[in-house]
DNA sequence: TTTCTCAGGGTATACAGATA
DNA sequence: TATCTGTATACCCTGAGAAA
């Protein structure tokens, strides 16, 4: 999550409420070094709409320019891959034109000109869909342009023969298998493409692609993702090249390193979030909710109390998703290891549990515990003395939630310091 | 070897409910 | 009552993988 992004997201004005909550969980989904590539599945998830309306709404964020999407298909496979959205805060952002943009769009939505151009309306229901469209790609199936696999780098006229010449046809043999050899998920697999590009490329960047695959396999890792792209993708598209200066196997162990999801880390990183006061994007009633409200039927407080319990924080909210549909858990911040060596472990059901699920309620937090996918043990912060010299449970959930507040609250006088 | 299903991406259309 | 909004469904592409 990059905090300069959903600042971002929050400030636009002029949006539907449902555009803007794609938008800000777009930028949510935002990594600073890498970009944004969410699914379509896992946003519409986030935003609680179903993907055609997601992608109604993507077109409005688009048309708005404060997004561009970027489809982009794996050069080996040209399977589609997940597609790249930049945030018009992003440097280098420029929007994607359409055909829309002939007419007045109006002011961008921003916080100096507050509300967009509402002189026409949003619906496009009078404007019936056309073969001809160019934007559509269902009826120009048979005019996209299909691109060959990449078979050799663009660079490699440029760079010309001498490179490869430079090295006997053996020894690029050996350090080609010096390269695939244990390559994840690559049992089995043909693997002679790999070699043909392997072959194309410099003799500095075959030992460059070599060296760096170690850090690159633990990149991933560090990113939470299963899927190992094949050395053929590796290779064609020079990916150990987007590798973070700053990122190598030494700082990866000391800043990278994935707290467990559900385990003390990832607890304490937790916690640490819900010591803040909710940030997320406003709660707002929808006009349903203000009839009910008016009906009696909802306290209001109790109304917006439970709404803030499902968006006022976001971050807690994500961690919970990764846990418990990925189960990836999330970076470690070393800051706060001092905090995770206040938990312990919790069975679920028991009767610390559900002091544990009381407390949340209590505060308003939002609980995971219900989620059938939730482990039957997790780390929760331990009490200072054993369980049994309290009076009941809650107590020693009290007891248990004050040393933490308290350790917290010395780290973070610490680092304000500092 | 062929066929089918699935998962990734997208748009078009009809409909129901909400709103002005 | 017309218009807007959100949703469901249908349809299209690609390649991978399983089954026949």
């Amino acid at each position: 999550m990059s905090h300069k992004a959903t600042n971002w997201a929050v400030e636009q004005r002029g949006l539907k409420p449902a555009t803007k909550v794609v938008l800000w969980h777009l930028a949510d989904r935002h990594n600073r070094e890498f970009g944004c590539f969410p699914s379509q599945a896992l946003l519409a998830h986030d935003c609680e709409m179903s993907r055609a309306s997601l992608n109604n709404h993507l077109k409005l964020l688009e048309e708005r320019g404060l997004i561009r999407r970027i489809q982009s298909r794996n050069s080996r496979t040209f399977k589609q891959e997940n597609t790249r959205y930049l945030l018009a805060f992003e440097d280098g952002f420029t929007p994607q034109k359409h055909d829309d943009d002939k007419r007045d769009a109006g002011p961008l939505p921003c916080p100096e000109t507050g509300h967009g151009n509402d002189a026409e309306p949003v619906s496009k229901n009078d404007e019936k869909p056309c073969p001809k469209n160019d934007d559509s790609r269902v009826q120009n199936l048979d005019t996209n342009p299909v691109r060959e696999p990449v078979t050799q780098p663009g660079n490699a006229q440029a760079r010309g023969e001498r490179d490869f010449e430079a090295r006997s046809s053996k020894k690029v043999e050996k350090l080609f298998w010096k390269l695939v050899k244990d390559w994840p998920q690559l049992h089995g697999m043909p693997k002679q493409r790999a070699r043909s590009v392997f072959e194309q490329l410099s003799a500095e960047e075959q030992d460059q692609a070599i060296a760096k695959r170690e850090v690159w396999l633990k990149l991933l890792k560090s990113q939470g993702k299963d899927h190992v792209p094949a050395p053929t993708t590796y290779l064609s598209q020079k990916l150990w090249k987007d590798i973070p200066a700053d990122f190598d196997l030494a700082g990866e162990q000391a800043a990278q390193r994935v707290a467990a999801p559900f385990g003390k880390m990832w607890g304490a990183i937790r916690f640490a979030d819900l010591m803040r006061e909710p940030y997320g994007p406003a709660p707002r009633f929808t006009s349903a909710e203000e009839r009910m409200v008016a009906d009696g039927i909802y306290q209001p407080a109790e109304l917006m109390r439970q709404k803030l319990v499902s968006c006022g924080w976001p971050r807690v909210n994500t961690l919970h998703e990764r846990a418990i549909r990925k189960k990836h858990g999330t970076t470690e911040d070393p800051a706060l290891a001092p905090l995770a060596d206040l938990f312990g472990q919790v069975g679920k059901g028991s009767e610390l549990w559900s002091a544990w699920k009381g407390l949340h309620a209590e505060r308003g937090w939002p609980w995971f515990g219900e989620d059938r996918d939730c482990p039957d043990w997790v780390w929760l912060p331990d009490s200072p003395c054993e369980a049994d010299t309290y009076d009941s449970a809650s107590d020693a959930v009290r007891a248990a939630m004050a040393r933490f507040e308290n350790q917290h609250a010395s780290i973070s006088e610490r680092q304000a310091a500092e």
